[in-house]
DNA sequence: AACTTCGTGGGAGAAAGTGGGAGATGGTGG
DNA sequence: CCACCATCTCCCACTTTCTCCCACGAAGTT
């Protein structure tokens, strides 16, 4: 179970700490990297990301458009990286512009995956889902007792 | 039955004491500390914490924006924390930073849970909320009898 | 008054995070 | 096809922060 809110900067040659805890909790020094649905990256323990992938790879098909995009934005931009000695990962160039990554990173620990958002995008994507986010806790509040 | 209204300084290396009662109502010397919805930090035991974040959890998905969205917002933040010899949390820089803690800090024991607020800012929402929770009052007195 | 419990501060060792260098790799132009 | 340049990757060393532990002060109790 990973979870933890942090703030790292991205270093001048695109390498990110991953934190610590995070890192203990994944298994071995590789991550599967990819580009989210929202602003941001997404990465995976490598047999995580098969769970996830192998859900859409196994009923796809070529002849349809849909999944063709599937394919396009989500799994093709996915890449394999190492963590190094330090606990970095390298971000490539493209997601790296794609999630908008500039120096000040958060890094989110969510359940079983992490994001990586650049910290004003993060601040914007807050405010933006704010009463949303009160919404729901309205809505929540009436299922949970606590 | 956790209870109590204590007020404690956090020192300089972000820690706070965690007030007797409430040390003595929490088994072992683990908790989970988070984001709460207002500006203050909730912290639960790990079993309630369970309970709580499971019932989110269990049914979401990655291809919903609601569910990350809430994922974001209330799971990721959560960090479990252990409560030193003194009785004390060491509290991560981004929750000291959503919650605005400066030194002076207010905790509270409601139950099940426990809220960490800056002094300043429970000053502030008391004010903001004093009209609200005398309206609401007067509605709970209808099915309330004393 | 001594003892116990609670709270506060600080120090040492360990862990985490940061920066930079050297060799390898891949792309570009002559 | 070769030489050169840029970038990447891997590794090492330094700095900072954190964590754990201990010792002291205050307050309440027997």
């Amino acid at each position: 179970m990973i979870s933890g809110e942090y703030r790292h900067a991205m270093d001048e040659k695109g390498r990110l700490m991953v934190p610590a805890p995070i890192r203990r909790s994944i298994a071995g020094n590789l991550v599967v990297l990819t580009r989210a649905i929202d602003r941001c990256l997404w990465l995976f323990a490598p047999e995580e990301w098969k769970a996830v992938s192998g859900k859409l790879t196994g009923s796809s098909s070529l002849f349809l458009a849909r999944d063709r995009m599937l394919g396009r934005r989500f799994l093709a931009p996915a890449q394999e990286i190492e963590i190094d000695r330090s606990g970095r990962i390298a971000i490539p160039p493209t997601l790296r512009d794609y999630a908008g990554l500039h120096k000040d990173c958060i890094v989110l620990g969510i359940n079983s995956y992490v994001e990586v958002w650049d910290e004003e995008v993060y601040r914007a994507y807050e405010l933006e889902t704010d009463d949303q986010y009160k919404e729901a806790a309205e809505e929540i509040g009436g299922s949970i007792t606590l």
